[in-house]
DNA sequence: TGAATGCGTCAATAATACTGACCAAACAAG
DNA sequence: CTTGTTTGGTCAGTATTATTGACGCATTCA
């Protein structure tokens, strides 16, 4: 199975039989555990700078999280921020109650719907996401200048195949331009 | 301001005065939060299928980050294993101990140093770690054959990039020839 | 012999998540 | 207007993963 490297001897015949392509239907192995260590360490440094800034506010990669999706898209819901996060109600509230006692994340009632509250990140709150994003910029952007534009083109597509369904349509409203961030 | 697409007028001058393939190191804002979501998705929905598996066992994912790095290199040393988690010894005993005593994982006595105790998988650990291999497999297969073999090597090179100095050195001995996965 | 190493364990704590239940405000439809 | 649903908040209890600090034991090494 010719994906990579030299020993390309088992499953010819299965290679024959398939179109082009689909050969990496017989993933190695040995290429999956790469995959699998790759992320584990990967994500794991990818968080730690702003674990520890977090660490430093009594505060963990879950208020991270909200504040990175509320900064996203300023005005959400609380119901659509459950759903990003795959969070129960209860989950969300353990962070978001100090994260608007602490004056980061304000509510105000949505004009509809008077049930809704829609979450924005005050300023005190952009600038704590803006030290947090600083911090992941400084790796992210080592990885991407070591590993070039095509790599980073192909990280996306891989990350992007990772994901489930509902994972893929949270993402598409995030990236997509009617998310509503720039009316 | 030029996220992305066509309209990249923007900062032409910073371009200019470096050299080539150094204007990511103003890597635009939007792109940085693409990767942010990207990452929080995909790793997210990489360990669902084996977290979901894991529950029904009353484990969870340290004990399959265990299962992995043991079954990746047979006869590791609990301090190498600390090593590679990253955790505190005390941490590590909270899974390593279960997993032993259910018949997963199994300790020989160093034979040089007697003190260490060389760590392996049982014939059912060895299943249990397979059982969770496929059930990722399935994912990555997916997100690779979707992306392209070109997309894969991109995806690599970055994920790498991604690990600070500690990772990489590990991540080296683990994928490096020598490190005795095969004896 | 004494110091250092490798490993195990006790105790206390923190962060993140879960389930189940219940309540209030607001909307929507009869 | 009453009923039912949706949106959000909250209380109580529990589980998993992680932490720090301390102590003990066996072994190795100088």
């Amino acid at each position: 199975m010719p994906v990579r490297g030299s020993t390309a001897v088992v499953e010819v015949t299965e290679t024959r039989i398939l179109p082009a392509g689909h050969n990496l239907l017989f993933l190695r192995e040995e290429e999956l555990r790469l995959a699998q260590d790759l992320l584990f360490f990967g994500y794991r440094d990818f968080t730690a700078g702003a674990d520890q800034i977090l660490a430093g506010l009594g505060m963990g990669r879950a208020h991270h999280r909200v504040l990175h999706f509320v900064g996203r898209r300023p005005g959400i819901t609380v119901g659509d921020l459950l759903g990003i996060l795959g969070i129960t109600k209860q989950s969300l509230g353990r962070v978001l109650q100090p994260l608007m006692q602490d004056g980061y994340v304000i509510q105000a009632t949505g004009e509809n719907d008077r049930r809704q509250r829609l979450l924005s990140l005050t300023d005190k709150g952009v600038a704590l996401e803006r030290q947090l994003f600083d911090c992941q910029r400084e790796t992210v952007m080592r990885a991407y200048r070591e590993a070039g534009p095509a790599a980073v083109d192909g990280f996306r597509r891989v990350m992007r195949g990772l994901m489930g369904e509902d994972a893929r349509s949270h993402f598409a409203r995030l990236e997509g331009p009617e998310a509503g961030s720039r009316r």
